[in-house]
DNA sequence: CAGATCATATTTGTTGGACAATTGACAAGC
DNA sequence: GCTTGTCAATTGTCCAACAAATATGATCTG
């Protein structure tokens, strides 16, 4: 069962993902030198053009960085573009460390209310509609599924809505956030709505023109998620 | 006077760069199709190996997508990641806007007091030294050159020692906004140590473990220099 | 023997060409 | 009018060769 999920459009994407997932999962230290491009290529089993093109987009995410003659060497973490969104993803392929859940958690707690903050001072008619439009999707949802998806627009959307794409670019860490959140508290699926009170709130005090309101609603979600993970983390 | 200023270390580099700066300054817009990979390699003067490997790169910062027969477009800036110190870079190319400078400000304004007060609480002994030490570098700053260098350490010194690497990431958000600050305040070089006190003020604030204080020091520092910044463009 | 100098081999950087795979567009047939 | 199939344009992939840089070790020199 080797088929990939749907990643399997080019080669290079593929490459780019396995070694991008050795490299964050820990399996190439950095420091150490990565075996030359033509065994590595070798090993993967594609041409050194592919090769090569997966390791230029290493190299703009920060992970490794190549010199001539000494080869290619994974560079020390605190270079690495931590806020990619494809550096988040592989750090959760094998289940986040608590340690890293929690710099997830603390990360939206600096944003997002924030964000709220600007959200509601600046947000335009059509921006508060699409917030609008994904609390009713959350309200509407079924399946966890269902109910995961609506709850990304939903803070994408309040992202959006502060009219600052620096901010809005923060959206993958919200995104890892809540993907790892789904994931974890997947057993408790019973009453996976529990939260919806908070983004109406969220929503009202947006709508209402509340920046206070608005910071204080998400601040108590992002908090309420925090001990709902904890909880299910010492339950396993 | 085409040379570049040390970039010319790969055809690659420079050719992502060449794009990076067309693409984010405007002059291929978002829908536009690029020419094909042939044409576009020949107008560069430069390998379809080389061109394939800056459009990966750009590919993965976002900018642009491609896809058989279509050919390549300019991805929507909604999907850019703005957060990279490149595109950030090439923003900052071509005169920031104003609407662009305040957007950085704002950012500064939510991430620094919250790094500060995680720094305060969770500092290490060698973080607190590295943040005294950009301290001495600025006090002791002869030119706005080395002020310059000397501040840049302390905010990202401030980043690391919050031991939460996605938050010191956003390090690249800071330098391009202190960047454009230096440039903009070059005029006025006459008193660049103005915000000296400020700086001693959060740092005596990490040091003493006060997150509450070391907030109010770096919310009063950015205050200020959003302040001068927009006197100097008035004056402009 | 110590140190500087130089040749060499190894690795990445760059090029050109060839063919495969995908897919939009258009034409043919029902 | 709708479906179906062919075609052509474009990116995707592979290969083979050479250029450029540079760590290593050999050689030369004092």
């Amino acid at each position: 069962m080797t088929s990939r999920k749907g990643s399997s459009r080019n080669l290079h994407t593929q490459v780019v993902e396995n070694l991008g997932e050795s490299i964050v999962g820990g399996v190439f230290q950095p420091g150490d030198p990565l075996p030359g491009e033509a065994q590595l290529a070798n090993e993967l089993a594609v041409s050194r053009t592919v090769l090569r093109e997966a390791l230029k987009v290493l190299a703009a995410k920060g992970l490794i960085e190549t010199r001539q003659k000494t080869g290619m060497r994974v560079r020390d973490s605190r270079y690495w573009n931590h806020l990619d969104a494809d550096v988040l993803g592989w750090r959760c392929a094998s289940l986040p460390t608590d340690d890293f859940v929690e710099k997830l958690v603390e990360m939206r707690e600096i944003v997002e209310p924030a964000a709220v903050m600007t959200a509601a001072r600046r947000r335009e008619p059509a921006q508060l509609e699409a917030i609008r439009e994904a609390l009713a999707a959350m309200e509407d949802a079924q399946t966890l599924d269902e109910w995961a998806e609506a709850d990304l627009h939903f803070h994408q959307a309040v992202l959006l809505a502060t009219n600052n794409e620096l901010l809005s670019s923060l959206f993958s860490v919200i995104e890892t956030a809540l993907g790892t959140f789904f994931v974890m508290s997947a057993r408790t699926a019973k009453n996976f709505k529990y939260s919806l009170p908070h983004h109406r709130a969220v929503y009202e005090a947006i709508r209402r023109r509340r920046p206070n309101e608005a910071a204080a609603a998400m601040h108590t979600m992002i908090e309420d998620s925090r001990a709902n993970m904890r909880k299910s983390r010492r339950r396993k």
